[in-house]
DNA sequence: TATTGTTATACTCTATAACTATA
DNA sequence: TATAGTTATAGAGTATAACAATA
């Protein structure tokens, strides 16, 4: 087994900042009557029409969780259930206008508030975060 | 107002980083049967033994939803209320001696899980983004 | 009267299991 | 038979409002 890498102290850091930006996303979200996974799945389909089986899948969750996370965002007009062309039990999902539009208001005000925290890191101090986090990221 | 400060790129690479560290934390805790809310409680209780409106604050949740959280980590076995010396009207809480066992226990795999997303940042980079995230952290 | 905590109620989110319709 | 999605049911987590006990 491996010895310990990290000092616990940047791991705890990490997690700091970690649950800074989830305070930003929930406060943000829930100034538009938004959850965390709503936000999640508007983020998914920005740039996709899935079926339902798929769009549970990118969220982890199971399609009967995803029934009523589509329905409620449904019946605020902010995704729709488009029926699938070549079969008949499938339903593909569907940003509205509303949707997209409430969607872009939420990402602009989420990256302002995020940014702000960059506020005290100089230039090439964030370009040498960029580069050590995407090591992390692999 | 200021103009945008950091690039999208870095906030991005900081949000994703954020979403494996909470899938980290969220997936151990499901291992053991908690939530991140309740990981986070016992987070607080490890060196505090707060009054629920207290810990309701700590953890930014009214009094009421702190009961049934209390409640169901009571009924494990987890934490238990002792009532107050001078105020007949108080609850204090407590970590139960499994509690605080189980609480280790989650935050060892937490940070061998977390360490593990350090192995390719070298220690200099290590330091350095210890550095730059204290700014991010004020 | 004000405060501490609980209870009643309602809604979101989640899962498992049973179901309907279609393939 | 198998698959796509919904519905029924149950439980956690959350809030608001009303309540009881104590200060």
């Amino acid at each position: 087994m491996s010895r310990t890498n990290a000092s616990p102290e940047i791991i705890d850091q990490l997690f700091q900042v970690s649950f800074a930006l989830h305070a930003i996303l929930g406060t943000i979200a829930a100034a538009h009557e938004l959850s965390l996974i709503q936000v999640r799945m508007f983020g998914i389909l920005r740039d996709r029409q899935p079926l339902m089986q798929e769009l549970a899948a990118f969220l982890g969750l199971e399609k009967s969780s995803l029934s009523g996370l589509v329905d409620r965002a449904e019946a605020r007009g902010l995704v729709e259930r488009v029926p699938h062309d070549q079969d008949a039990r499938a339903m593909t999902i569907r940003m509205t206008a509303a949707g997209k539009k409430l969607s872009r208001v939420v990402e602009q005000e989420v990256y302002a508030k995020a940014d702000a925290l960059l506020a005290h890191v100089t230039k090439p101090d964030q370009h040498r975060l960029g580069e050590i986090l995407a090591l992390v990221l692999r």
